[in-house]
RNA sequence: GGACAGUUAGCUCAGUUGGUAGAGCGUCUCGUUGACGUCGAGAAGGUCAGAGGUUCGAAUCCUCUACUGUCCACCA
């Protein structure tokens, strides 16, 4: 930082902004001084503001997704500690389960190794070495989108603390009767080998073939004949009166293997409608059916096994991959003559799994489960409805607040949660079994060294891990030190502000509330801000597998600077919204973070050190100029602090952007060429503007407040506060008549294809405004390009001139030579057009009695003025062309 | 099958409690003006998806329709 302030002159400061230059010694610096650590200033009672950041998976590099997430969480950290609140964001990696071991596993299959080539250890020790690369990754790229997160507290989900935190709350949940061990329909993935969860599987429209078998009297219809073997009930609607003389009787019936004996059962499960409206069963492999056969009390079999393939169950096909097998079972059936008919064309939803696209087999398996429905011992709520509570009484706020609906019904409608994975890499269950003691597993926070039933030293822990969600689960609190007591837990949890993609809100975000309402009896966070997905400009999702569309954030960071990033992704989106990027809008804001550059440096340039260095008072405003900024100024402090309060970062970006070019650099810094530089006013505008974009643009803003002199980071300066005594209705409205005028003319200019170079004299009737235009005269004339203003405050009309009427003052460009009567005349007709119309449309309200009865007065009063500003118009137009008509 | 969102200028999107439609990009014309060509000036371009209703007044509120998208449920 400079410590003394030299005049700038144009070799001091390029023409074009370069991020490169800057971004990254700025971050470092920043870091350095430890400027993302929370401040809790003496004596301020300002309430902590917390993020910890969605912890992106340990897999490798960070997307586009990422970066948006970055950018908002940023804002909101940025803006917050700029009040002075102390403020807190802990970014972390999450170690993401199967989808790290599956990456580690598609690495090792390249050099022909499996794990269990590796065994246990070894496969855990190279799945860290590959987490460790890739977290350093992660780490600089979090770093590159200028994120002011806390990395002294930086945390992963498989640290000693969060680990420790997962047992705990393992063994509490199990001690509390919540978290069992059963024999359950799962979704299996046989490529992972591991259960999902409900969530975890993805559906494809898939067309297949639907065969209706021959069943007895009955005809049945299925998908899939493999899982038939064994079926011997037959389930129809308890209405159905096609079926119900066969309700409750046994048939021998002709099957794949040989004659079985077959009940009909009656069941409000199957639908009358679909297929025949009978369905034989396969408990062991459908979540409907394991329900039926549960309620009825059937024998459950399982058919397929765990790698797919048939089990003994299934006769002379046993150990046949199942899917190979349906033809031949099918060829089987029909030998025995029946196969009634087969649909070709089928149409259903494959069940896939979400990590790796692999058909999901549901099967019975023996597996850990959180109890969703019962009742927790002294709370007298279930998890799901505590979890349904926090949000409908308001604890927890869902943005956008459609989403409160959709968590809503999602929570009443979950089942027991799956949490055991049968895979290495993640939390190990903390459960050992005893030799002695089947049936009594142990379970402990810290490794036994015994059986606490028998004393046995031979016990063997559970090998299954957790589901990588049970861990995010507790994200919010294992991170600030739970189980201890830290002073962080008590200063930052709950958190304030969950923000993460919508896609994600029933894997992490429910789970957290779930768990966290159990385990500490408390919300993680207040407010859950859902963004959206960034598209492409066609609105597609980006995929790697299509990587023209794919926009990779570090390539657009060295093409068009973090900043420009940041806003591009910010700026046209809200919760719940996606956002289309595409490289030309990256590349619109690289535009405008230059602006930002060159506005300072008109400034810089204009200024002295002395200036520099004398801090703003109210006596510097003098001109009129001066007034309208400062005005406009207070009104962008208080709106985009409002709108950043609400969440709405899009629109609070928009409003300080069009503030800074189209009020800033194209009027008041045109203004100040000339006569009515104020280098106070101009200095105290940029650094209220610098200090409202930082939020958003991190990178410039620094670099420029570094430029003006300043000695303290602008991230840590305070938020501007609106100041009412800035306040100057009048002579706002006064300087915006001003610039219609000037446009006025310069319409007028362009219209005519008047020489750009050359100057013309004018005749200006000022009206009230005289004084104002006499003020603002050198003004106008380098913006209107004009000559000599003749001004007065009326007169009478030039016979030869052009008109331009606007805001109440009549100015004529007179013309001696090469001017157009009839041209003039019929632009003329065409204003008075113009103006006549909107009168009308005015009139037609002001003759309308029921308007003026019911309408605010205000709005009256509104329609009265613009009626009389458009019969003004008209009546300076009109003699304006009476004058022209006689000339000519 | 159920639920929800969206449909506004060529493209991407704003549009607060209803007061008569805006921005950026793109297009066209022009410009070496004391910061910025990553710029400046100006212009063209819209029956606010369609129909009906409430109202003095509807892009905005209500109903229906069409199209697009998302989520949930999964069907033997």
């Amino acid at each position: 930082m400079p410590k003394k302030i030299t005049q700038y002159t144009e070799d001091d400061l390029p023409k074009a902004y370069d991020a490169n230059l800057f971004e990254d010694s700025i971050y470092k610096n920043w870091e350095k001084a430890g400027a993302f650590k929370p401040v809790t200033k003496k004596g301020s009672k300002k309430k902590p503001f917390t993020i910890i950041m969605p912890p992106p998976n340990a897999t490798g590099t960070l997307h586009l997704g990422h970066a948006s997430m970055l950018a908002l969480q940023d804002i909101m950290i940025r803006y917050h500690r700029m009040k002075g609140e102390p403020t807190l964001w802990i970014p972390g990696t999450d170690h993401a389960a199967i989808a790290t071991q599956n990456k580690v596993e598609k690495l090792l299959a390249e050099k022909s190794i499996t794990r269990h080539d590796l065994g246990r250890k070894k496969f855990i020790k190279e799945v860290e070495e590959f987490v460790k690369g890739s977290q350093n990754t992660i780490r600089n790229q979090v770093r590159k989108m200028g994120s002011s997160c806390d990395w002294s507290r930086e945390t992963y989900t498989l640290d000693a603390g969060p680990s420790l935190a997962v047992r705990t709350v393992f063994k509490q949940m199990f001690d509390d009767g919540l978290i069992y061990r059963g024999n359950r329909i799962v979704n299996w993935c046989p490529r992972c080998q591991s259960t999902l969860a409900d969530d975890e599987v993805k559906y494809k429209e898939a067309r297949t073939k639907f065969y209706y078998l021959k069943y007895g009297p009955f005809i049945i219809g299925t998908a899939r004949p493999e899982t038939k073997f064994l079926d011997k009930v037959v389930v129809v609607h308890p209405d159905d009166k096609r079926y119900r003389k066969y309700v409750g009787k046994t048939f021998d019936v002709p099957w794949i293997n040989g004659t079985v004996k077959a009940t009909v059962l009656a069941d409000k499960a199957s639908d009358p409608t679909f297929g025949t409206g009978a369905m034989t069963i396969t408990p062991a492999h459908s979540q409907i059916d394991f329900e039926i056969a549960q309620r009825h009390k059937l024998e459950i079999v399982k058919i397929i096994d765990e790698k797919g393939n048939l089990t003994e169950h299934a006769g002379e096909f046993a150990g046949m991959n199942a899917k190979v097998s349906r033809e031949k079972i099918i060829e089987a059936l029909d030998a025995k003559g029946l196969v009634e008919k087969i649909d070709e064309n089928y149409i259903h939803n494959l069940s896939i799994c979400y990590r790796c696209d692999a058909t999901i087999e549901p099967l019975t398996s023996t597996q850990w489960f959180i109890n969703v429905d019962k009742k927790i011992p002294k709370r007298s709520k279930s998890l799901k409805q505590l979890s349904i509570e926090v949000v409908k009484n308001g604890k927890i706020e869902i943005l956008p607040e459609k989403f409160e609906k959709i968590y809503t019904h999602w929570m009443g409608n979950l089942h027991d949660w799956c949490i055991s994975r049968q895979i290495w890499f993640g939390h190990q269950i903390p459960v050992w079994y005893c030799k002695n003691c089947p049936g009594k597993p142990i379970v402990e926070i810290d490794t036994p060294a015994r059986c606490s039933n028998c004393k046995n030293t031979e016990i063997t822990q559970d090998p299954d891990v957790l589901d990588t969600w049970f861990s995010s689960g507790l994200w919010t609190f294992s991170t600030l030190g739970w189980p201890k007591k830290t002073p962080d837990l008590k200063t930052y949890h709950p958190t304030s502000v969950l923000e993460t993609g919508y896609d994600i809100l029933f894997f992490w975000v429910a789970r957290m509330i779930l768990m966290t309402t159990y385990a500490l009896n408390e919300v993680p966070f207040k407010t859950v801000y859902l963004h959206g997905l960034v598209r492409t400009r066609n609105g597609e999702k980006m995929s790697k597998s299509k990587p023209e569309t794919c926009i990779d954030p570090l390539d657009m960071i060295s093409k068009y600077g973090a900043d420009a990033l940041r806003l591009s992704m910010v700026i046209g989106g809200g919760p719940g919204n996606d956002v289309r990027l595409y490289e030309e809008k990256i590349a619109g804001y690289r535009n405008f973070v230059n602006k930002i550059w060159n506005v300072t440096r008109f400034i810089l340039l204009n200024t002295t050190p002395s200036d520099l260095s004398k801090p703003f008072n109210k006596k510097d405003v003098k001109t009129t100029a001066d007034k309208w900024i400062l005005t406009r100024l207070q009104k962008l402090i208080k709106e985009s602090t409002q709108l950043i309060e609400k969440y709405k970062f899009s629109e609070a970006g928009m409003k300080i952007y069009d503030f800074l070019w189209n009020e800033m650099a194209d009027w008041y810094l045109e203004f100040s060429k000339g006569e009515h530089k104020n280098p106070a006013v101009l200095l105290h505008v940029l650094r209220d503007t610098l200090k409202l974009l930082h939020p958003f643009v991190p990178y410039i803003t620094e670099v420029l407040w570094e430029k003006l002199g300043m000695q303290k980071f602008l991230m840590l300066e305070e938020w501007p506060t609106y100041n009412a005594s800035l306040i100057f209705p009048a002579d706002a409205k006064k300087i915006e008549k001003i610039y219609t005028l000037i446009t006025e003319i310069r319409k007028v200019r362009a219209e005519y294809k008047l020489d750009p170079a050359k100057k013309f004299d004018a005749v200006i009737y000022g009206g009230a405004l005289t004084a104002l235009l006499k003020e603002k005269e050198q003004a106008i004339k380098r913006l209107a390009n004009l000559e000599n203003i003749t001004l007065a405050k009326k007169g009478t009309k030039p016979e030869k001139a052009l008109s331009v009427i606007a805001s109440g003052v009549e100015v004529y460009i007179p013309f001696d030579q090469m001017f157009d009567i009839e041209k003039e005349l019929e632009r003329i007709k065409k204003e008075l057009a113009q103006h006549e119309k909107e009168l009308a449309g005015l009139q037609g309200r002001l003759h309308n009695k029921t308007f003026l009865g019911s309408a605010p007065k205000e709005v009256v009063e509104q329609v009265k003025s613009d009626a009389a500003r458009h019969t003004e118009a008209i009546t300076k137009l009109n003699e304006h062309r009476r004058g022209l008509e006689k000339a000519a």
